[in-house]
DNA sequence: CACAATTAAATCGTGCGCGATATAAAGGAG
DNA sequence: CTCCTTTATATCGCGCACGATTTAATTGTG
């Protein structure tokens, strides 16, 4: 497959894909900072530890938080749609809806037409918080020092890589 | 601090920072998708499933295999170097490398000139598992279906929010 | 030399995140 | 109408990730 060199990490034969890239990476020595995956661990983690003492002023933690916004994007939604929206198992979010419930910010309910479906409401303690949760976003934007428009623009190429991964496994388990 | 308008999702006042920040926000509904937060924690997620069943073929988790690039690029390192270099606490390291030690890829040994630190050498064992990792790299370029120019841009990118989030938790907590 | 301060790693408890599996409900085929 | 297939959510067990705290070792001060 590949040689191993002074302990370096060489990018073994592409099987499927974009030309010329394996005689790219041949031979060629990735930092550690250059990978992707690690950017993305790494500065996920970094914003996780950013919210977390702004969000504990509210009760909430970052999974949490991220479930509120969308709820408060659109309320009512179903588990299944939940999941969907935020690319997370059933077996993630039933736990963490649960929570929230104890915490009386939302309101879990069998739909009455289909009772295999959980639909999510927000209580009146989770608009209320709706409120006080609206500084958040100006408190990070600010930790992040990026303008808007790199912000959005920076989203969607993480979002297109998001895409590209999610078709690939699709793809490998036909 | 700000109004709630049709449940909507509004940015609150800069602290501090970026000129014209506060007016561009204002009045402006983020869709969720726009949300770096959101784009880091979900994509993250995507590269760990992909991840997943690559390296469950090597015996190695996600946040395991990142743990040996690290050692493969420079073995010998304290714990508290691979916790500067990988963004992690030393409550997260420990449990993981005593879970690669019982899989027999590294070893933990006490500093001898200052026994406070524990040093991380890898073992036959996890030197050979370098050379079976040399193709995953390969594969999971393929499913990120970009060119390594865009790549590593990107990643320097992803790299930028993450030392400004960092920055400015140790501006904050002055 | 003794003790206080600092440093490095480890432990504990909690909250995820997922794969595997289970449970229950709805829909479709015979 | 019955039974099989499919769908939606829930449970279980495991591996993180971190804040708070503890333990042990080193360094610095008086």
């Amino acid at each position: 497959m590949l040689a191993i060199k002074s302990r370096a990490i060489y990018i073994g034969r592409v099987r499927r894909g974009l030309p010329d890239m394996e005689k790219w990476f041949e031979g060629r020595e990735l930092n550690f900072e250059e990978f992707l995956c690690f950017s993305l661990y790494s500065t996920n983690h970094a914003m996780n530890r950013v919210y977390t003492p702004v969000l504990k002023e509210l009760g909430l933690t970052y999974p949490q938080y991220l479930v509120m916004l969308a709820l408060w994007k659109k309320d009512g939604q179903l588990v299944g749609e939940l999941g969907q929206k935020m690319h997370l198992e059933s077996s993630t979010l039933t736990p963490l809806l649960k929570r929230l419930e104890k915490l009386n910010f939302v309101r879990r309910q069998r739909d009455a037409e289909d009772e295999r479906k959980v639909r999510v409401t927000l209580t009146s303690e989770g608009h209320a918080l709706h409120e006080q949760a609206a500084c958040v976003p100006g408190q990070i934007l600010e930790a992040i020092g990026m303008t808007p428009e790199e912000i959005i623009a920076l989203s969607a190429q993480i979002n297109k890589v998001r895409k590209n991964l999610e078709s690939w496994s699709l793809d490998t388990t036909e």
